[in-house]
DNA sequence: TGTTTATTGTTATGTTATAACGTTTCATTA
DNA sequence: TAATGAAACGTTATAACATAACAATAAACA
């Protein structure tokens, strides 16, 4: 099981989920010969400052603030765009919001755990469960191609916050 | 491994599916003490005339026609939050449209087939399935509460009609 | 029958996302 | 190094999805 909750879920120094994240955003855009302009790299950092899903208008915003000049939608939408489309970031569909993606250089598969209390989402992929996938869909001659797995509760933090302990 | 794969992803007499989605309907209303209104038994009509997510303005738009007059969006909306609420259809989040539970009565997981082709959707819910994601989230010292699963590919229709069969 | 509550109608607006077209920037190569 | 073509970006407008707020109506029930 490839997993960040350890991460996501838990108090920790981010700047080095963010320095790994540009890290390894200008590896896959050097080897896969893409340009990583200034609006692309701003964005994904913005995404990274935290390990909340973001949405594009709050993107925006906070896109303006550092620009000191208004952004239009489709700036942030083509950003956000090639950002996905090369791994770098996923879409949360339940939550019409984006977050990075803490291995975008392996293949896996899009399995989120989101807080509903902090709003802190890991991101997991587990082969047992994916062989279960592949299993499920066999049986009903489904041929899989892309997957979103939403899975909402309480992360480890907020449960020891609350009054209703483990 | 409960399934209406074998129903939305071939063809079908579809009138059965919608008098046993209204039967049900009818059954749980009055067991809760809900009230099927007009409206809302006209949409879950309408969501039930075929086995593709419909949005929430397509729905709107036959409403309106069936109607012949105009119908506003929170009209629709509250006959949607209310099926919703009790279970009647699912809201697929990532295409922003509504499908009709084809076994609204039991407990289950909240698994989707989408046909990136024809659109057609089927739901599922499986055990084995449900425990290997209690035991991700149980590693992860995650509580779940609610779950979306999307799987996206090729229904088994979709796949004898291309030129790559199997 | 009058009172309360749930439902619906209506207007306006908030939120998310893209179309279309013109301009700029960048890499390539003649 | 200037011409060229492709990629990226700016800008305006609008499409698509969703809800707030308040008034009017209908149903439940004491």
């Amino acid at each position: 099981m490839i997993s960040n909750s350890r991460v996501a879920h838990h108090p920790h120094s981010h700047s080095r989920c963010i320095d790994a994240a540009l890290r390894q955003a200008k590896q896959i855009c050097k080897l896969k010969k893409l340009r990583l302009t200034s609006t692309r790299e701003l964005v994904l950092k913005i995404i990274w400052q935290g390990h909340r899903p973001l949405g594009a208008y709050q993107i925006q915003d906070i896109l303006a603030a550092i620009n000191r000049k208004s952004i239009a939608p489709p700036t942030v939408y083509r950003a956000i765009n090639f950002l996905l489309l090369h791994g770098l970031i996923h879409k949360v569909p339940s939550l019409n919001a984006f977050i990075g993606c803490p291995f975008p250089n392996s293949v896996h598969s899009n399995i989120f755990l989101i807080c509903q209390d902090c709003g802190n989402t890991a991101e997991i992929s587990d082969n047992s469960l994916n062989k279960i996938l592949r299993s499920v869909c066999d049986r009903a001659q489904f041929r899989l191609k892309t997957q979103n797995i939403e899975l909402s509760g309480t992360c480890p933090s907020c449960s020891k916050s609350t009054n209703f302990p483990d």
